[in-house]
DNA sequence: AGGTGTGAACTTTTTCACAGCT
DNA sequence: AGCTGTGAAAAAGTTCACACCT
């Protein structure tokens, strides 16, 4: 029930019938995937796990399962390859091909949070930029145009879309999220304050922003006796 | 490893003894947060742990465990008082006061995301406006005037400031906070793409932003098959 | 010698099921 | 009758420890 199969296709020597992976080993990936990335850029070309895991701020072991999910990256005596790592965390995450997406909802969120260049660079791609709300249509956006929701359907035949951004207010989300639906797109990312219901075969993910700030607010205030299990390190 | 102690203080009949806190709890009372503000907006008074249970898409008996690690907030036969469960979860999250907090870096998500009037209605306040590159000090960020990052300590003494948030490039972010660190703020909210090491007294958190796009390319690519454990629903 | 990959032990979290209020 | 609060059972996730490869 927290657990998502594999992306078939690619199994090292695991058996075609697509793995259980635990949906913790993804976000821990995407946290890896920083720490090799930063690496990278410094020059280190080989890592074992034992000093990544500490870059992570997570278990050694629980970074080789974590691998394993996907194949074996590592070689035995020696440790990882970091660029070959890097790239196998991508084909893992699904993250080595293009992914378009469209925006609804010119909020700050919509505008800036999702700029287009810095998705651009790992291969999310904007298509186009909608809000449901007539005044904020015809604006332009770094480039783009604004256009109504109304139009989306029509806008992204045949272009490829597989995942909707929702920004709007929470009053508009839920009617963002029925024109995404209706346009055949099957992820939605949503950064609305509001909880929208979609059929059971789209994907939705809700976006809370506010989160890290409780987060923080509790793990400040229940440290004032220092009884946190080990040092403050709040939640991955 | 992975929990938290909870605030003292407040114990409805729990024992002083501070309770130990899974962080998976921290993370759905946010959830519940959200889904029960927007019940109470539509007027809704009472609601039982199943019903809300369906809407944040949870286990019923997972909110009311959530819950009495904080205290009893229900009435037997009846179930929650919605206004009154929205000021539980306020106090059990410390976000019933105000929080002040000052940001690094005059990025996109810095000037946009954490918008000041978005936040300041739930209590968190912004103190500064600060950037560790000179060529943007001086900026004028919705009325604050952009601070070099040099006088980040002058600045908030004596203004309680609690919650730093680093939104600086990835080259900038472990000056950030340090600087941050230097002038003793408990708390670091990081969203630069760099992991930052600070003393372990400090409470550091990293959000990936990332991470959700990430998580929606892995779910569309694993479900080609229809074998995710229930539904399509991606990390919470 | 050194580090991966992995079954088995252990820990944490979730779900069940029901006693006990209202 | 209905729904909470909660031990006990089940499931999931993490860590250990070591066989096995380079």
């Amino acid at each position: 029930m927290n657990r998502l199969s594999a992306p078939v296709a690619f199994d090292a020597k695991h058996t075609m019938l697509s793995q259980i992976i635990p949906r913790a080993t993804i976000r821990r990936l995407s946290l890896y995937l920083q720490v090799l990335e930063s690496l990278c850029s410094e020059g280190v070309e080989i890592i074992s796990s034992e000093p990544l895991a500490r870059a992570c701020d997570v278990n050694a072991s629980q970074i080789r399962k974590d691998l394993t999910y996907f194949g074996e990256f590592g070689v035995r005596g020696l440790g990882y390859n970091v660029q070959e790592l890097i790239r196998a965390i991508h084909r893992s995450l699904c993250i080595d091909r293009q992914w378009n997406y469209v925006i609804i909802g010119v909020s700050n969120i919509g505008k800036a949070l999702l700029r287009r260049r810095e998705f651009a660079v790992r291969g999310f791609s904007i298509v186009g930029f909608f809000d449901c709300d007539p005044s904020e249509v015809g604006k332009d956006i770094y480039g783009l145009e604004v256009l109504p929701v109304t139009r989306l359907k029509e806008h992204i035949q045949d272009k490829n879309v597989h995942i909707g951004i929702i920004s709007t207010l929470p009053e508009w989300a839920q009617q963002a999220a029925d024109h995404l639906v209706e346009s055949s797109v099957t992820g939605i990312l949503n950064y609305a304050r509001a909880r929208v219901v979609v059929p059971k075969d789209v994907c939705i993910e809700h976006v809370d922003l506010f989160h890290p700030l409780y987060a923080m607010a509790f793990t400040l205030s229940s440290d004032k006796d220092g009884k946190t299990a080990e040092g403050k390190r709040p939640l991955p």
